[in-house]
DNA sequence: GTAAAACATGACAAGTAATGACATGATTAA
DNA sequence: TTAATCATGTCATTACTTGTCATGTTTTAC
C-alpha cells in the first residue's frame, strides 16, 4: 500500500480515536513503532492538530473532530453549496454558523478567481429573502436538539392568556416566513398543537422516547378534521387569483371557463378563524354560500369596524 | 516534491486545460515522458474521466469540469452542508439540482453511519416550509442566469390586464414565501417594478450591460416614499401581539408599558391598500387615528361585506 | 502510402524514499 | 525504581519512482 493511502487511513483512525498510543497504531496497521512516530510527525507537519503526553498513561490525542476522507468537488458542486447557504441568510440563531463559515472559507479560497466571481455574482444577485425580523429565538437550536433526539420537554410558554407551563412531545421543527414552528403533542391538552419556537422562555428536557412518533413529513400532510364544515364559496375572477395565491386555499379553487370559480371543500372548524381574515380581504370577489357560521364571523368583524369608525 | 503532490498538481493542471498531450505535460512539470503515461495511468485508476486519442493531433481528453483540490471537512462541516441543503426543499426548478444531489451523494457516502443517522434525523425533523406551490416556474434558471450576468431583456408578461411585452432590466432575483420575483426596471416606465417570474411567459436576452446598477441588497433597503402619508394607530394588548408578528410593521410597533401599543411612522400611499386587510382582520384591537384614506378603505370595505350577506 | 505525431507498454538500471531493527534518551505515574 | 510512553538518530534493507531505450499501434497530413 501505498504511503499516501496509508497516512490517511491513519489520519481518518486517530480522528475517530482522538486518543491512542504508538504502538495501537503499530499494531493496528502492522507497522513499526518507528514508522508510526515517523508518520504522525508527517501529519502534524500536515497540521494535524495532534499533541503528546509523554510517560506512563501518555499517548496522543488529536483535537479536531471526526474528520471525512478529502472529497474531490468540481467548480460547479461548490458554487452550488454556497447557493445553498444564501438561502439560509435571512434567519438568525441557526445552528451550524460556525460550520458553516468554516465550509465557505474552505471552498472560497480553493476557487479559482473566476468562479470567485460567480459566487460572488450569486451572492449578490439572488436572495432567499423573509421577514428580517426583529424577534429573537434564542432557544432554537435547543428545540432543535431536543426534536431531533426525540425528547418528550417541560416548556415555559408565552400564550395569549400569560406565561403557562407546558409538557409536549415535539414533532419536528420548520421555518416558514421567517418565524420558527414546533408543532407538539401536548400531553395535557391531549391533541397536537402549534407552538412558535420564539414564544419558548425555557426548556426542561426530560426522557428520551424509545418508540415513533409522527414525523414532520407526515404532520405536514396530516389535516385533522375533528368537526368538519363544509366551505362552499363563489368567487369572481379576481377572487380566483388571489385565492389561489393563499397557501392555505389554493389547492380547492376549481376555476369554471369564463374565469371565475368556486370553492367547495371541507375543513375543520378550527380552520375557520383563520380564514376569515382572508374573505374579509377578498370583499365581494367571495360571495360564501356555507357554512355560516363564517359569514357571521365576517359580519360581526365588519359591524366591529362600522361601529369604531361611525362618523 | 513528492509523487503525490505531483499528481495532485497534474490533476488541478489537466482538470483546468481539458485537453493535453502528454509531452505538454513533461514539459510543465519537467519530467519524463514516460513519467506523464505512467501518472496519468494513476489518476485514471484514481477514477479521473480521462481519454486518450491516437495518432497525430491526438492526446488526452478530460471529461469532468474543473475539480477543486481536495477538501477535508470535518464531520459536523458536512452536516452543517446537509442542513443547508434541506432549506431548499421546498423549492422546486432550482438550479444546480444534479450538482446538489452529487454533493450529497459524495458526503453522504463518506459520512460514518453515526453521522448518517444524524444527517437522517436532520432531513426528517426540520424542515424550511414554503408552501408548496403547483405553480411552475420553468424560466426561473434563464431568468437567474441574466441577472447574473446583468442583462436586459425582452419578456413576455402575465400581468392582471394580460400578456404584455416589456423591456427591462433585473436588479436581481429573490424568493419569498415560496414564489419567486425579479425587481427590475422597466424602461418602458422608467421606474421599478417587481415582477413575479413565473408569470414571465417568455424571454429574449439582449447585450450584456457593462455598468453596475442596483443590486439586490440595495434594493431590499430602498423604499421609495414618494407620497408620504403618516399612519397613527393605537392597538390593544393583542394588536401589539399581532402586529408585531406582521413583517411589514414589527419595526414601527412601540409597545406602553401596561402592554397596549401604537404605530406611528410614514409609509408611502401606495401602501396603504396592503395594509389595509391587516387592520381588517384586528378590527378593534387597532384603532387608526391616521391617514382618513385607510379608514375610509375599511369602512368601505366592511359595508360592502354587510351589503353582500344582508340578512 | 509514407512520415510524423501521438498514445501504449515493457524492460532495466539508477536513484530516491520508506521501512524496520536497534540504540539511546527523556518524561511520567505507579 | 520500574514500566510505559514519546523522541530521535543511525544504518542496512527493501520498495518504489524515474529516466532511457525499445517496440508497437493508431491516426492524420501531405
Amino acid at each position: 500500500m501505498s504511503k499516501a493511502k496509508r497516512l490517511l487511513d491513519i489520519l481518518l483512525f486517530v480522528t475517530n480515536r482522538k486518543k491512542f498510543t504508538a504502538q495501537e497504531i503499530a499494531d493496528e496497521f502492522n507497522i513499526s513503532i518507528r514508522t508510526v512516530h515517523r508518520y504522525i510527525l508527517d501529519l502534524s507537519d500536515m497540521g494535524l492538530p495532534i499533541y503528546s503526553e509523554q510517560g506512563r498513561n501518555g499517548g496522543y490525542t488529536v483535537l479536531t473532530s471526526r474528520l471525512l476522507p478529502p472529497i474531490l468537488f468540481t467548480e460547479e458542486e461548490a458554487v452550488s453549496i454556497f447557493f445553498a447557504f444564501q438561502s439560509l441568510n435571512y434567519y438568525r440563531n441557526l445552528p451550524f454558523d460556525t460550520e458553516i463559515s468554516s465550509v465557505e472559507h474552505k471552498l472560497y479560497s480553493s476557487l479559482q478567481s473566476e468562479a470567485k466571481i460567480k459566487v460572488d455574482k450569486i451572492r449578490s444577485y439572488i436572495a432567499f429573502w423573509n421577514p428580517k425580523r426583529t424577534i429573537d429565538t434564542p432557544l432554537l437550536n435547543d428545540i432543535l436538539e431536543h426534536s431531533i433526539e426525540n425528547k418528550s420537554i417541560y416548556i415555559q410558554y408565552e400564550s395569549k392568556s400569560g406565561i403557562r407551563k407546558k409538557y409536549i412531545r415535539p414533532i419536528g421543527v420548520y421555518a416558514h416566513d421567517g418565524l420558527w414552528y414546533l408543532p407538539a403533542y401536548d400531553y395535557h391538552k391531549e391533541k397536537i398543537l402549534l407552538y412558535r419556537v420564539d414564544r419558548i422562555l425555557s426548556i426542561l428536557s426530560t426522557e428520551i422516547n424509545k418508540d415513533e412518533f409522527m414525523n414532520l413529513k407526515e404532520w405536514f400532510n396530516f389535516r385533522e378534521v375533528k368537526k368538519p364544515t363544509r366551505l362552499h364559496v363563489h368567487l369572481t375572477m379576481e377572487g380566483v387569483r388571489q385565492c389561489k395565491s393563499a397557501p392555505y386555499l389554493e389547492g380547492s379553487v376549481e376555476t369554471n371557463e369564463d374565469g371565475t370559480g368556486y370553492i367547495d371543500t371541507i375543513i375543520d372548524k378550527g380552520e375557520l378563524n383563520f380564514i376569515t381574515s382572508l374573505f374579509l380581504r377578498l370583499g365581494s370577489h367571495a360571495r360564501i354560500l356555507e357554512p355560516n357560521e363564517l359569514i357571521d364571523g365576517l359580519r360581526k368583524q365588519a359591524e366591529e369596524i362600522l361601529t369604531m369608525y361611525e362618523r
